[in-house]
RNA sequence: GGCCCCGUCGUCUAGCGGCAAGGAUGCCCGCCUGACGCGCGGGAGGUCCCGGGUUCGAAUCCCGGCGGGGCCA
């Protein structure tokens, strides 16, 4: 008489394929705005389409997109656009690499045509990974290249300019002489390299002795300008203001004391060349030396360099030690371990060139942004410091100007008689490279013919106000507004803290003077099955795909939820998609059994038991609630699989069953009723919490069972206070009574569905219950208390005692 | 060189002042019990890295090691 109205004995990955197309024709894709709603705007990362996701990364996406269900649920309106980074210079790279190209010898046009290209199928490869994955993001085709969001980072640029925080200025900066650019301080990275430090032989000029001076750049040697000791020295302080006179090139240089010599390291005499590292730049600027430079901007030595012109940096090198070598002057040289500065793109080590760039302030706003650090909330608490500890490190303004190609243009033109420079009005993209100068004559001299600037941004002035985009600046006015009073999020990885959340920071700072984010959501990365970083050239990349199409999307999405607490790393686990997997076979089958019954409308009457197990659930609404806002899914996750699994399924449903058959008319008809009433309202709570986890499956039955709409339109659920009763207290020894009563009828081989000839002592907390534990085991007879006699009956601890009878 | 994070059953992951230290997976034993054998019941498995200290009480706080990872100079 009772037929589950879900007839497959499990669930199918295919139905997810059906959804995603009523999805699409419902129209769960866009952003329907109710401005009585709550507003909530998420920043989504716009990837970089340098190739499809690893496992890790189509997590992340997954996991925003949690955090995005879950707010609709709460009645939020939120906005989760998805659009492409696609500024900059990895694209420029594998283009280059592609065609073979040198983007200096190809015309402008031509070059970013293709970087548009390829950019274009990389994103088609994205998107179609995040939708298979269930992710309903807002697809806008207009990425950071796009003339509408380069429109705006001009005009940031041109209001920063405006208000005085961006300046011209000519002076050493990190230099990566394979991209040909500067780079700022973030886009630089540390490697441990090999490399030989060489013990050279100096003259001094006034004693004619000879010093050693160890330096592993000995190709600087022309560049010299001063040797240094430190002053607690004892070595050397005779040589204090004789001059040294440099072999090869033959400049007599001053000798001096600086503490930042260290004594230990090589013979504790320092050459200070322009430029080797950052200390040398300091070093000249301290003593007012004027530099020369040797190292052209690709990278080749020039003709201060003399003999050595024309050659690469490491030929320079490995020539001048030979050279060294052949004439007696190079006493030793060692193998050393060191760390060099090199471009975070092509991994180049940088070299320090002056030129000329545009700057923005940055230092004057240190502490400022520190305070605005604490008036984020971040996710997890913790990773706030990685945003303090990067701000405390920070020694130079930002320079934001590239000499590349694939980027927002920066829109200045120069009078082409005297030089200055002119802003156009914000509004529109600009092209100064290729389009007319918008003025009619110079302010200064009148001229009218003026020359466009040919340079473009750092990506991450683009990337830095992605927020703005998102929230509609200086597109629209009215939804801007609402969004600057309403909760931003800003989902990332812990990787880019100091550069996207670092550059966003400041830019909303100094553009509105407003914390950017009121919620900052910071997750650790993906790692492989074996806890290690993928990398291509590691060979370590784990792809989606395969996962998805034998798992589903849904059990991915399990995985992305339950690898791990939010802020810490997750590594990949096949394991950990299998237990997804059964886990849904298991809630599959909790709903097919539920959906035998009818769900009641009225006319019942619950028992004990319910409300046991529903007071329980309050506690587990409870917890999903305070976890998800926090934007984690990880206790909730595993929250859920407990209480459906262990406690619902394993215990509740079969304490449940007699009644909801109710075969022999043990109960009255409301109270099987009032089963049937609990066992619906758990499972529809139960796969509402799961919602945005697991939004295929969960649908699917929530459709089949109760109704045509979408869950994803219905409300999360909330604890019901009529729930919260002391029964609540009954679980565990309700659960640790069966758990006896199995492990005796296993002993007495008798089938756990067999009638227990016997009468069973309960202590008096299980009175409430005690019907159904006798209706649930088949118990001949159930006392409460304790036998008068205890020497007949066999004792199972906690107050259980049992009397065979017959 | 500075700073940060981590070290919990074979493996992976929670817990962060009082729990018999939880879960997943694996392992062992036994079951076709009216949704599920992709299931059910039962069980073994941990010096919570080491050494000190604070505390009535520490996996949990402090100090010092060792080991792993990260960030920055």
């Amino acid at each position: 008489m009772f037929k589950p109205k879900l007839e497959e004995k499990r669930w199918s990955i295919d139905k997810e394929l059906e959804l995603l197309k009523l999805w699409e024709q419902e129209g769960h894709y866009e952003f329907r705005d109710d401005p009585s709603k709550p507003l909530i705007v998420i920043d989504t990362p716009p990837p970089y389409p340098s190739g499809p996701w690893h496992v890790g990364g189509l997590a992340h996406y997954c996991q925003i997109d949690m955090v995005a269900r879950y707010f609709r649920m709460r009645g939020y309106s939120v906005l989760v656009p998805f659009y492409a980074d696609r500024n900059g210079l990895p694209v420029e790279v594998a283009v280059e690499k592609k065609y073979g190209i040198n983007p200096r010898q190809v015309p402008r046009e031509r070059f970013l045509e293709l970087c548009r290209k390829f950019l274009d199928e990389m994103e088609e490869q994205i998107v179609r990974q995040w939708k298979r994955a269930g992710c309903v993001f807002t697809y806008w085709r207009s990425g950071t290249d796009s003339p509408e969001y380069r429109a705006i980072t001009q005009a940031t640029f041109i209001e920063l300019w405006k208000r005085g925080l961006i300046y011209e200025a000519e002076r050493p900066v990190s230099w990566c002489p394979r991209c040909q650019t500067s780079i700022s301080e973030a886009e630089i990275e540390y490697e441990e390299r090999d490399t030989w430090l060489c013990y050279i032989k100096f003259k001094v000029e006034e004693t004619g002795e000879d010093i050693v001076i160890a330096t592993t750049r000995p190709e600087l040697l022309c560049t010299c300008a001063l040797v240094i000791f430190n002053p607690e020295d004892t070595r050397y302080q005779h040589l204090e203001g004789k001059h040294a006179i440099v072999p090869i090139f033959g400049q007599k240089v001053p000798i001096k004391k600086h503490p930042s010599a260290r004594p230990e390291f090589g013979t504790g005499l320092v050459m200070v060349c322009s430029f080797g590292d950052w200390t040398d730049v300091q070093l000249f600027k301290e003593f007012g030396l004027k530099p020369k430079i040797a190292i052209n901007s690709d990278g080749r030595m020039n003709e201060v360099a003399g003999p050595y012109r024309g050659l690469r940096v490491e030929e320079a090198r490995a020539k001048i030690i030979e050279d060294l070598e052949k004439s007696g002057l190079l006493v030793k040289k060692e193998r050393l371990k060191h760390t060099v500065p090199v471009c975070w793109r092509c991994k180049t080590p940088i070299e320090f060139i002056i030129t000329r760039e545009f700057f923005v302030k940055q230092l004057e706003f240190k502490e400022a942004l520190k305070k605005l650090a604490y008036e984020m909330k971040f996710c997890p608490e913790q990773h706030r410091q990685l945003l303090l500890q990067w701000i405390d490190s920070i020694t130079m303004d930002w320079p934001i100007t590239r000499t590349r190609f694939y980027g927002t243009e920066v829109p200045i033109w120069y009078c082409k008689r005297c030089g200055t420079p002119h802003l156009p009005e914000p509004g529109r993209y600009y092209q100064p490279w290729r389009e007319k100068a918008p003025f009619e004559r110079c302010v200064k001299c009148g001229c009218t013919e003026f020359v466009g600037e040919t340079r473009v941004f750092d990506t991450w002035f683009d990337s830095s106000i992605s927020v703005l985009y998102v929230c509609g600046y200086l597109r629209n006015r009215e939804f801007f507004e609402r969004a600057l009073r309403s909760i931003r999020i800003r989902p990332q990885g812990y990787d880019i803290v100091r550069t996207w959340l670092y550059f966003t920071t400041l830019r909303v700072y100094q553009l509105l003077g407003i914390p950017a984010f009121t919620h900052v959501r910071i997750s650790g990365m993906g790692l492989d099955e074996r806890g290690e970083a993928m990398h291509k050239s590691k060979g370590n990349v784990i792809y989606p795909e395969p996962y998805l199409e034998k798992y589903g999307a849904d059990v991915f999405r399990f995985w992305a939820a339950a690898a791990a607490k939010l802020g810490s790393d997750y590594r990949f686990s096949e394991q950990l998609l299998k237990t997804g997997s059964l886990f849904l076979t298991k809630l599959w089958n909790i709903a097919r059994f539920i959906s035998s019954f009818p769900e009641p409308a009225n006319e019942y009457k619950l028992r004990p038991i319910d409300y046991m197990v529903l007071s329980v659930l309050n506690d587990v609404i409870r917890r999903c609630i305070s976890s998800m806002n926090e934007l984690d899914f990880y206790d909730p996750i595993n929250e859920v699989y407990r209480f459906t699994w262990d406690i619902f399924a394993d215990h509740y449903l079969e304490a449940v069953k007699a009644r909801a058959y109710n075969r022999d008319r043990r109960f009255s008809e409301e109270e099987q009723r009032g089963a049937w009433y609990t066992l619906h309202t758990v499972l529809k709570t139960v796969l509402k919490l799961l919602a945005p986890v697991c939004p295929f499956i969960t649908d699917y039955i929530w459709r089949k069972l109760y109704g045509k709409k979408s869950i994803h339109f219905e409300k999360f659920p909330e604890p019901n206070p009529e729930w919260d009763t002391p029964y609540r207290e009954l679980l565990s020894k309700f659960m640790e009574f069966n758990s006896k009563i199995w492990t005796l009828k296993k002993s007495m081989k008798i089938a756990l569905n067999q009638p227990l000839r016997a009468r069973v002592y309960i202590p008096r907390d299980l009175e409430p219950i005690a019907d159904d534990l006798k209706a649930m085991h088949q118990i001949q007879e159930v006392v409460i208390g304790e036998p008068q006699d205890k020497t007949k009956v066999k004792d199972l601890g906690s107050d259980i005692y049992v009397e065979l009878l017959q």
